[in-house]
DNA sequence: AGAAAAGTGGACAATAGATATCCGGATAGG
DNA sequence: CCTATCCGGATATCTATTGTCCACTTTTCT
């Protein structure tokens, strides 16, 4: 099982973004520019991500990318679910209805014990991105990093604010 | 992001096995017949899950897959990452190495925030599949399944059981 | 001893999904 | 009107999963 780098992307601009400000925007250009990841391919997942309603689109000149909401409002989770999607890992097939023991559809009714443990980790894994919002990775971010990185991540993002 | 079926298929298989006698077993053969999935494929799991110290291989006539230890004794998560690995599903590629803004390498130190939170996510959806055994899946299965497809599985059971 | 049944492991093909690019269309600003 | 930008579809490529097959070894039954 292996997730999409498409999410790692995905969370490292939303970081981005919420040091940019309200009014301004950056384009998929040069968001892929400052990640060192394919342009193209970004912008898939950056539609995405504004189709879920993470992040807001600004078409024409100046335009851009930003967040729809304030970074504490953004979990994780949003990401992730709008770029890897919201469908279960696990995908229960009902073998329990298959094979020479199986009986009348009628004998299963809930979810199959096998499939609600797989649904229980799969929701203690959501839970722990629910809890962690864009803000929290930015304090990471601020707390862990070299001096030296952060100047120079802030130096590139004032050259490159779009208005 | 999906899960091999594979891991269905064999904690199914572990559950038919946490109810053959010790001194039994079941073929790879009886195995895919009882749960209706393609048995060259199955028999690539039941082999990786032999190697993983899960399951019991008997080779030679009259062999066949019986549980390497008590059903009690074999977690959820030892079958899923018998089958699926031990690698883990978010992987980290260093996006904040790279770019414009990227500093030297003694920089990075410590684990990447989003990498961070990714793990404590995925160390979360372990620790519940750490806390179900084969043995609770049983119990499930008799709690909840009509008496009538027990008393089918039982039976194609009693008459399957090798020596 | 010989035959039959069973797991092992490698080679291979088919399929699906992820990755990546490109281009025409729509939209907004100068 | 022209340019920069996002949008979405078509397409190509690569990789992992899924699935089959076969030769080989081990064990047991006759």
């Amino acid at each position: 099982m292996r997730m999409s780098d498409g999410v790692e992307w995905a969370l490292h601009v939303a970081a981005v973004l919420a040091v940019v400000p309200p009014d301004k925007g950056l384009t998929a250009a040069k968001l892929s520019e400052f990640h060192g990841v394919p342009g193209a391919y970004l912008a898939k997942h950056l539609q995405a991500l504004t189709r879920a309603g993470v992040f807001e689109a600004v078409p024409g000149r100046n335009g851009g990318y930003r967040l729809a909401r304030a970074a504490k409002d953004i979990t994780v989770l949003d990401v992730v679910e709008a770029v890897d999607g919201r469908a279960r890992a696990f995908t229960c097939s009902e073998i329990r209805q298959r094979g020479p023991a199986a009986g009348p559809k009628s004998d299963y009714r809930g979810v199959c014990g096998i499939a609600r443990v797989m649904y229980d980790a799969e929701e203690a894994y959501r839970d722990t991105l629910r809890n962690v919002t864009i803000e929290d990775l930015l304090s990471s971010f601020v707390k862990h990093a070299t001096t030296g990185t952060q100047v120079r991540s802030a130096t590139w993002l004032q050259k490159e604010l779009s208005s």
